[in-house]
DNA sequence: GTTTGATATATCTGTTTGATATATTAGCAC
DNA sequence: GTGCTAATATATCAAACAGATATATCAAAC
């Protein structure tokens, strides 16, 4: 059974706003995507050279100099699966917070170590929070642009959730007081 | 570079509190544990393997008549390699939520087609929202017992930000009306 | 001129997931 | 008591993914 590899999905996903290289696509997960979906070089090569085969993409050397440099583009192929894709209403969300895992195991030690850990993550949250708040103003004032509402809803999603954290930080670290 | 293999820890930690079989600790991990941490037959008996041969865990067969049965007891080099990585700040925390992933590349589609998919993603967090709370009610009646307030903590985040999505979603479904 | 950091390709190792294989046992219906 | 189903229990495999590394070019700072 050929599970689904949801990598080919982000990579469609952004070839369907512009052409772009394999680094180019590493840069883009990076950037907004990266808060809810991660990519890396050793799956996103792979991924782009198979779907080349199944020709949901085509690639053109856009070489300059010596540099060598391949970018690609969507075939209608390719942005029927996308589409195929994004009216399926399966989806898996999972969150992988070591954190909690630790706090879940906290019991084994001294609670000030759990403590430490609580205001770790709250430093880190707090830092991502900032970043999502000014990523979501600039969104906001081009909202005129479809594109925008839908970017403008995911980071919505995260500055909300991180800041319910916040919130269960402060209450946390009370209980464990 | 050896990366530090994340499941072991799930397995010591569980292993601190009880002797526990392979399909043990899966039921484990399927619990309460689950929503944020994942673990696999695939990788939990490769897992138990290489940690006996490191000594971090003891096997012992407690088969009853036909039926292979292996309990492994943590030693107190394991408890060691557990408490280190408790006391390591250093920790990985992402989300994985395809249905953001869907969202952000919505500009392709219909707008029903988002909001479809934020109704699926709402129904499904309410569901797991009134199973954490079923789960945190009877972990309340006894925070007398240290382990159940560490338990209590992680199923109140998961409780948190659950409601913080379904807020979100109501915000989100408006948005795109 | 040289060093640094960004660009750009690609591969490798190890980890994890999800599916599958195999076999036993317990409970229940008929 | 026979047969079916679900749960128990082991384990392996292929595919997907993460993180590190290798290689090389280019632009800009120093």
């Amino acid at each position: 059974m050929a599970r689904e590899r949801k990598i080919d999905m982000v990579i469609l996903g952004l070839l369907s706003h512009e052409d772009l290289t394999g680094y180019d696509i590493k840069k883009r997960i990076d950037g907004a995507i990266s808060f809810f979906w991660k990519g890396s070089f050793g799956n996103i090569y792979p991924a782009l050279k198979d779907m080349e085969d199944q020709e949901l993409i085509t690639k053109k050397d856009v070489s300059s100099s010596g540099r060598e440099k391949i970018a690609y583009h969507i075939t209608k192929r390719g942005k029927k699966v996308l589409s195929g894709w994004l009216k399926d209403e399966q989806a898996i969300n999972e969150l992988r917070y070591e954190t909690l895992l630790k706090l879940f195991f906290g019991g084994v030690q001294d609670k000030k170590v759990s403590v430490h850990n609580i205001e770790v993550f709250e430093k880190q949250v707090r830092d991502d929070l900032e970043l999502l708040k000014e990523y979501a103003k600039t969104l906001k004032s081009s909202l005129d642009d479809e594109d925008h509402l839908y970017f403008y809803l995911t980071a919505t999603f995260g500055i909300d959730s991180y800041e319910a954290y916040l919130k269960w930080c402060a209450k946390a670290k009370k209980l464990l007081a």
